[in-house]
DNA sequence: TACCAAATGCAATAAATTACCATCCAACCA
DNA sequence: TGGTTGGATGGTAATTTATTGCATTTGGTA
């Protein structure tokens, strides 16, 4: 989805869910949108902080947070102990960099669709599902080949 | 695999690694197998401290990671911002809980088998991947019915 | 049994996230 | 358009999770 679709979308959850539509909300949308692969928060508050001087590291956490409530944004999961992010709410796979611990989309959106049961024997119930791709991205790859023993 | 042949696994394991085989290891090792479920670092520390006072955080933290060096322990993603560890090293999907941060095994272990490339257009090198379901435990199902509005 | 490198325990530190609260402003209404 | 108000923000402190430095202890081996 694009920039301006996403925003449009930010538009009009924020109406008819009656939260407010912020320009700190706007900006951390832009940002998370436009990029291809899945930031953290911080990363994220790296880019914004730059161009909206004042916007606060908490604001940026809480808001991501409140997208993921509205259905706007997908938490992504990694090996690394920090939450991604991700714009497009579609089920997709995702690539998990062990090195450098970046995020980014698998481009076969059909590998990995599955058909999870709503409830287990144990009666967990199953909401939804990731399917996560892990190992060595080609930067990775590069730096690894120079300092291999 | 039995608890009895994972602490098999890990004096075999030390000794053709050239590890020692502390009351630590073995402790934490045994904490881990007896386990159902995949708990976090802290977890395990809670459920050791008792048995063995003096134990400590550090070590648990660093015995686990040794663990996943070795071979022994799979390090699970889950949801939340804390890793968790399995004794069992086979590739399986598992279950998380997004109330309760639980992760169980799922029952069905050819769910979810697939055949990532070895390598995609973009040079990312794939070495494993993983498949998580994400829901509701029974429990926390449970508490749910009981405060929804 | 004695040695030594590796492992441990403790304390301090780092990284990621959340809580708190005073201030501010987006949305709504007259 | 201006006033009101409840939700949102910014800054700091606190919490949670994980890691590091270093002195002490100990498993493995001669």
């Amino acid at each position: 989805m694009s920039e301006e679709k996403k925003q449009q979308q930010l538009k009009e959850v924020c109406r008819s869910r009656g939260v407010s539509l912020t320009p700190q909300r706007r900006a951390i949308m832009r940002a998370l949108a436009v990029r291809g692969d899945h930031p953290t928060a911080d990363q994220l508050y790296d880019d914004l902080s730059c161009q909206m001087p004042g916007m606060s590291r908490t604001t940026v956490y809480r808001v991501l947070e409140t997208f993921v409530k509205l259905g706007l944004v997908r938490k992504v999961d990694s090996r690394a102990s920090k939450a991604h992010f991700d714009a497009d709410v579609t089920l997709h796979p995702h690539l998990v960099c062990l090195d450098c611990g970046k995020v980014c989309d698998f481009e076969d959106r059909d590998f990995g669709v599955l058909k999870p049961p709503a409830m287990t024997d144990d009666g967990f119930q199953i909401v939804d599902y990731a399917v996560t791709l892990v190992g060595y991205c080609r930067q990775c790859r590069h730096h690894e080949k120079a300092s291999s023993d």
